[in-house]
DNA sequence: GCCTGTGAATCCATTCACAGCT
DNA sequence: AGCTGTGAATGGATTCACAGGC
């Protein structure tokens, strides 16, 4: 019951923002949430919430609130992580290494199933869940064998783009990008930067302006 | 020259942005650089360009444009990234040591001059730069001995609360919380979440919306 | 009475368009 | 002529406030 109007971006983050607190608050026996709770728990206005989620349908209930199992499962649905998504990273040196060991991934259902690095001291080590690296040049086969649908970028900023480029060209359309650079894409193909160093930036500004 | 009329949060993070790409021109030779080149290279609108600079100041000449080094000087400023910054980490696991590895902290002035774990295991290991792991219990005097500003927590959840409380009673006033919890502040704290799954589950909702 | 869903009102951010300086 | 700096216009997002259903 999606209706066709622009969905804000903003939207979609906070969507995402519930989800984390609301698991919380199931596994601590809470059946029912309103808004104004749920708000509470997110650090937002509870009109918020109620209108963030009216874009996507009417999940609650009038004078009572709204089921939280029910409304996990429609907001896993909207974000399309009632399912499990297939990925693979390149670049396995200490980020990347800490990036497929890391359980939340898998237990949000974003899954590692391939590893590629160009370096051959990493070339054949074997990781968690059976995984084993692969060299670069495996990647578009592999990334067409098993489907893969997310790339993840944790090589070197100098051989970043190059990366990118194979992933792209392997059909992968979404990319997560743990390299400081800026990445060059098709106009087909998501990119999704991440640098600590900006969070480290933007608290480094509010600090100061408190003096 | 700062106004006093109140600065977007969003003016803030696009400030942060236009440093790196602007590096990259001063780097490849750049002396002079229009609005129009710096949003084209930052992907937004030359109009936003010009007026988030101008919340801080005229750092533009009329007709020319702004003096590239002159400018990094004026963000880094801004930024308060002008000087070096005192962290501290507590959580040596694999994305604590991957973030003490990690080069880019320090090339932006982010220091890390202590380490700090609970397990036995971790306890007193030598890490890169001469850093060694300390016991959580002696974070509060290293804290205040070092004059750490910054706090990292990349502990396992369920002891994420605990550190950022000592992190917190040691006198430091911002956190960037790795850990996949909502920590609980005090008002005069700030604190600055990052959880990879939330960018994966951007990209998930955008790939599937384009079916 | 209580809490959702939503039009209307408000608030804020972005973009336009041009005056002003070089 | 070229490009910044900025008031004014536009376009979005947030919040209010209440109608509507339990």
């Amino acid at each position: 019951m999606i209706k066709n109007i622009k969905i804000p971006d903003v939207t979609i983050e906070r969507v995402a923002l519930y989800l984390r607190p609301l698991e919380d608050y199931e596994k601590s026996g809470g059946h029912v949430i309103s808004s104004d709770k749920l708000a509470e728990l997110c650090n937002v206005n509870p009109a918020q919430v109620r209108k963030d989620l009216s874009f996507f349908g009417e999940f609650g209930v009038r004078g009572v609130g709204y089921e939280v199992s029910e409304l996990l499962i429609e907001i896993k649905k909207i974000l399309a992580s009632d399912r499990e998504w297939q990925m693979g990273i390149a670049g396995l040196d200490d980020i990347g290494m800490a990036l497929v060991q890391h359980k939340n991934f898998l237990h949000r259902g974003y899954k590692f199933v391939a590893a590629f690095d160009s370096n051959p001291r990493n070339i054949g080590k074997h990781l968690p869940m059976g995984l084993v690296v692969q060299p670069l040049s495996k990647l578009k086969e592999t990334a067409i064998d098993l489907s893969l649908e997310i790339g993840v970028i944790a090589t070197p900023a100098s051989i970043a783009q190059k990366t990118a480029d194979l992933f792209f060209d392997a059909g992968i359309l979404a990319v997560l990008n743990f390299s400081a650079t800026h990445l060059r894409k098709p106009d087909c193909c998501l990119v999704q930067n991440v640098d600590f160093t900006f969070n480290l930036d933007h608290l480094a500004y509010r600090l100061n302006k408190k003096k």
